[in-house]
RNA sequence: GCACCCAUAGCUCAGCUGGAUAGAGCGCUGCCCUCCGAAGGCAGAGGUCAUAGGUUCGAAUCCUAUUGGGUGCGCCA
């Protein structure tokens, strides 16, 4: 729905237009001076500067029209011109009574939605994700959200990384390893066990011991490229050991993205592309994009009004094997085909310069305008020295472990203070893994997409103040304020609201915001500017309980408008964490 | 070398299409459960917005320089 702001820029903008000026500088804003007025309206001082007139006149002739408005109960004057706006007691009713119908508990809808691919997983085959995958899953899945709330279609997809240089360490590896399993004699072309030669386990040992070797010995390297580019063109053995990979892989992932409350609608990975290549190699020839350049086929997509040299997209490598450019490039053609109309990365911010390659090669190969794709970069997971986070022993920390230290943490609280209603009583298992969910997701998504941030174990398990935790809470016990009262949601919200106190006012205010957060955080793809608002309506909702009586209340109709007014906020809050990826307990 | 990002309270961070007294959480000090869940609420102390210039009626926000951090720069992903 349209938020309180919009509603008033409008009207505002109609007092500017009236007096000749551009409607555009009626835009009305949260104030900063709350003390003076809920809202502000600066938009005399801009016009004094394009009119060379002054704002204080200008202002006075705007405040003029709008005390007319029924939706203003004061407009005031201050300093050079600001506007300082109060909405009457009956605007703010009667914008409360439309939220209370919204379906969409108050969220922004688009005009037009899209079809839209998220890509917000890149685990690699063999290697357990670790906290660096944290990010990529929590944004994306929380983008998703949003942007279904939005109305868009969106669908998730891991894209694995399964089919670059780390597949042909592995084989080489285990070759070194284990020269006699079949899947290495050339004379054997079908007929592999069903049973995987390696477990995930052996898969988390033998991809360090991989990577270490190729880095140590050029020769151990060459015989992992040759490795890939053999896999890549097919050689049975190779390809049956690769499908053992994936498969104990992916069972893995599987689990650990459940326990993260991530899901993905798509389980493609780079190989998936494979068939695609050759299809796309033939089209950039036609299109004479190919170029040979040191013995690889490049594209170029460097241009004179860049500050920097960005080199060529390296399409087949000089030993005629694909990288991630040509798996991302191919993938890029299969989202085409699949009819999508947007494709968003979210994808450590330090390799955007990858997309930009990516992007425009897609764009010269006319697959997608350049704006329909984006890399939502996402900043690292630094530990206190700026670097780039490890554990004390200099590994780095496994999703998995620090998704027992949550849990394990968040237990401990459940077992000293959860208070179960009768009935309808959870685990405190279930309940601790809700919570240290949240405390992790919270902790993460509350900090703005793009910048790097110190990983501190401790606020991430902490359960107080601006958490994840804090804002369970407070939706619990909106419950059961309505529970006491004998009440649910559905049917509490039908009531008449009436605004009397100001932590009540307040509350509405803060909740016909909403529109104005979530089509923020859609159009910046910055889910922490929705943990700000719904932070900000769990800290009213929290100021309003201790001011307000609601289940006690002996007027009937103030209780009944208390208890529509917690159902209405509850409404909110709980349509805000499912955007975000957040379970709420019945109880903690 | 070239390019990009960052520097705000003791700590971790918001705020940046310029606007009135720069916010939050944690930590610290004090208060509040005979009343709907204290994972809570209230009050308080705490800031030359890295530094120096500039633009402007007005700059944490825009521009330039400096300092200090970080990141990226074709056969890894």
């Amino acid at each position: 729905m349209l938020s309180l702001t919009s509603r008033l820029s409008r009207l505002v903008g109609e007092a500017f237009q009236a007096e000749g000026l551009d409607p555009d500088l009626g835009l009305v804003r949260v104030s900063d001076r709350p003390d003076l007025a809920p809202f502000q309206c600066n938009g005399a001082l801009a016009a004094a500067k394009a009119a060379k007139k002054n704002p204080r006149a200008i202002a006075e002739a705007v405040k003029a029209r709008l005390e007319a408005a029924g939706e203003l109960s004061d407009v005031t004057l201050a300093g050079p011109g600001f506007l300082n706006l109060t909405p009457s007691d009956s605007f703010l009713e009667a914008m409360t009574s439309e939220l209370k119908e919204d379906p969409n508990a108050g969220a922004w809808q688009r005009e037009k939605t899209e079809k839209v691919v998220l890509d917000y997983g890149g685990p690699n085959v063999a290697k357990p994700l670790h906290v660096g995958h944290l990010r990529s899953a929590i944004i994306g899945q929380s983008l998703k959200g949003i942007m279904r709330a939005a109305g868009d279609e969106v669908l998730g997809d891991i894209h694995l990384g399964d089919w670059g240089l780390q597949m042909g360490q592995l084989i080489v590896e285990l070759k070194h390893r284990e020269p006699g399993l079949v899947y290495f004699d050339e004379s054997v072309t079908s007929g592999y066990p069903e049973e995987s030669p390696v477990t995930v386990a052996d898969l988390a040992e033998i991809y360090p011991a991989a990577s270490a070797a190729c880095k140590e010995s050029e020769g151990r390297m060459a015989e992992a490229q040759a490795a890939t580019a053999e896999l890549q063109s097919g050689r049975p053995g190779y390809r049956a050991l690769w499908q053992h990979f994936v498969d104990v892989s992916r069972e893995a992932l599987e689990g650990d993205y459940a326990a993260l409350g991530v899901q993905f609608e798509l389980w493609r990975g780079e190989a998936s592309v494979d068939p695609l290549i050759e299809p796309m190699v033939e089209s950039l020839q036609k299109k004479s994009l190919l170029e040979d350049s040191d013995g690889a086929r490049v594209v170029t997509v460097a241009r004179e009004t860049d500050k920097k040299d960005i080199p060529p997209l390296l399409v087949i490598k000089s030993n005629g094997s694909v990288g991630y450019g040509s798996t991302d490039l191919a993938t890029l053609l299969e989202r085409q085909q699949d009819g999508f109309d947007r494709c968003i990365y979210v994808v450590d911010k330090r390799q955007s310069e990858h997309f930009v390659q990516v992007f425009r090669a897609a764009a010269r190969l006319g697959l997608f305008s350049e704006d329909a794709m984006e890399h939502a970069g996402f900043g690292t997971m630094n530990g206190k020295d700026g670097r780039p986070f490890k554990t004390r022993e200099g590994g780095v920390l496994r999703l998995s472990d620090l998704i027992s230290m949550v849990t394990e943490k968040a237990l401990e609280r459940v077992r000293e203070s959860d208070s179960a209603p009768e009935g309808e009583a959870m685990s405190k298992e279930e309940i601790a893994r809700m919570v240290g969910i949240a405390a992790l997701k919270f902790a993460d998504l509350s900090n703005p997409r793009t910048t790097d941030y110190i990983f501190d174990l401790d606020r991430f398990v902490s359960f107080e103040g601006k958490t994840g935790p804090y804002l369970q809470y407070a939706a619990v016990r909106m419950a059961s304020v309505l529970r006491k009262a004998g009440t649910g949601p559905e049917e509490a919200i039908k009531a008449p609201i009436g605004l009397s106190e100001p932590s009540e006012k307040e509350l509405a205010t803060l909740l016909l915001g909403f529109a104005d957060a979530h089509r923020s955080a859609y159009e910046k793809r910055m889910p922490h500017i929705l943990c700000e608002h719904v932070f900000g309506v769990a800290q009213s909702f929290s100021k309003y309980y201790s001011n307000c009586r609601i289940s006690d209340e002996e007027d009937n109709s103030v209780r009944a408008s208390r208890l529509a007014l917690t159902a209405l906020t509850l409404g909110q809050v709980r349509a805000i964490l499912t955007q975000l990826g957040i379970e709420i307990p019945k109880h903690m």
